[in-house]
DNA sequence: AAACAGTTTTGCACCACAAGACTAT
DNA sequence: GCATAGTCTTGTGGTGCAAAACTGT
């Protein structure tokens, strides 16, 4: 499936491939194997050369890099597609259709001593090298994760301590934007995240792919995770959670890149919202910031190691990467009677307008008439 | 290939006001 | 510390407009 999905762009395959993870050894062919007792990247003659060196050197354990991405180490070997891929990747290309998710996968084996045979697919004329299989792993995006990541990429050579300045920054960045999507619907986010389309007949179809899966009842926007990503949510990634709803419920939704402020019009009944009453709840052990701030580096600094070893890095990639793509554009109500509000309100030219005393008086009686029926009064609740 | 005009797409400010947050007493 | 009143801030959506991007000549 890959190869034939991926025909016919002829970006990144064709020629050079400058994003591919470099050898850490030679630092000019690219890595073709993983050595994780040596926790590096090399290029098949680096590989060659180093672990002929010697009898321990021989026995070290190396895998395929991923053919998808070539920067992380392949988890799965795809029988169909007769391609190694890294977790990421085997997630990201398995997910994209019912067909791919029968693909049989299987965790991939070492490569045995020092037998260097080239995996099944060509990386550069394989698969990767006709199409993207992956349109957010684009160079693009490999500039900006070497960027912010990786303390000496090739093309920032000559700036080492270039990737690290933030310091514990990087990881909360990484951190800010959690999603919580069932992965079968990251195909349709990826597909639809970056168009920004306000216009209604765009909306349409972009409710269909964009809505989050709502297994809540009621006003609540939260996104409900998948039973068994929940399930495997550490410590960690719990905190995650945390601080990137905070995040976005405080500020995300209007200054994110991309935020869709026009996009969605719904009901409330279509879109989520956030009930009012659960603000307070999201962060359980989270004091609330002071006004008008996010509280997102409050509170002790977060310790980063000066030097990351390239495992760390390239775990740090990976997770900036699978966040990149699976990014959450849809606009978050955060409170439904605010908006229910301003779906009634008066409007001039879509300008909010004043209500004439009319209008004030038919509330009123409205008010008052339905206190009569009703017997109580009415706190509306939407 | 460059320049230009016309068309389409995108991003954002604007508005009023209820509700919540904050401050003072 | 608690209660109350007053003030300030926030969030909400449809439209119009300007700028950017795109297309055709």
């Amino acid at each position: 499936m890959l190869k034939e999905e991926t025909n016919g762009g002829g970006g990144k395959g064709t020629g050079a491939n400058t994003w591919a993870r470099v050898c850490d050894t030679c630092r000019a062919a690219a890595c073709t194997v993983y050595c994780r007792a040596d926790s590096a990247y090399l290029c098949t003659a680096c590989d060659a050369r180093v672990h002929a060196a010697n009898r321990v050197a021989s026995r070290h354990e190396r895998v395929w890099v991923c053919e998808a991405c070539e920067r992380a180490p392949a988890a799965f070997l795809c029988k169909a597609d007769a391609a190694s891929l890294c977790t990421a990747c085997d997630a990201d290309i398995h997910s994209a259709n019912p067909l791919a998710r029968r693909h049989h996968r299987v965790p991939i084996l070492p490569i045995s001593g020092s037998s260097h045979v080239p995996p099944a697919t060509d990386p550069v004329d394989g698969f990767l090298g006709q199409d993207d299989v992956d349109e957010t792993i684009d160079e693009e995006d490999e500039d900006e994760a070497a960027s912010w990541l990786l303390i000496n990429p090739v093309k920032n050579s000559n700036n080492q301590s270039n990737g690290f300045l933030f310091g514990g920054e990087v990881d909360e960045y990484l951190d800010l934007v959690e999603n919580y999507d069932c992965p079968d619907q990251n195909q349709f986010n990826d597909q639809y995240s970056h168009h920004h389309h306000h216009h209604h007949h765009q909306q349409a179809q972009q409710q269909l792919f964009s809505v989050p899966q709502k297994s809540y009842g009621g006003d609540s926007v939260v996104p409900v995770q998948c039973g068994e990503a929940k399930a495997q949510l550490h410590h960690h990634q719990q905190q995650d959670f945390q601080l990137g709803l905070e995040f976005e419920s405080s500020k995300a939704a209007y200054s994110y890149p991309g935020s869709i402020s026009h996009s969605v019009s719904v009901s409330s009944m279509d879109v989520g919202v956030v009930p009012e009453s659960s603000m307070s709840d999201i962060s359980i052990s989270h004091s609330r910031p002071p006004k008008g701030t996010i509280d997102l580096f409050s509170g002790p600094p977060l310790q980063m190691p000066a030097q990351l070893t390239p495992l760390d890095r390239e775990a740090r990639v990976l997770r900036y990467r699978e966040k990149k793509k699976t990014r959450k554009f849809e606009k978050t109500i955060r409170y439904a009677s605010r908006k229910a509000y301003a779906e009634t309100r008066p409007r001039i030219k879509g300008r909010f307008a004043k209500r004439t005393d009319v209008e004030v008086e038919v509330d009123q009686m409205f008010s008052t008439t339905l206190m009569a029926e009703t017997g109580y009064g009415v706190v509306p609740s939407f």
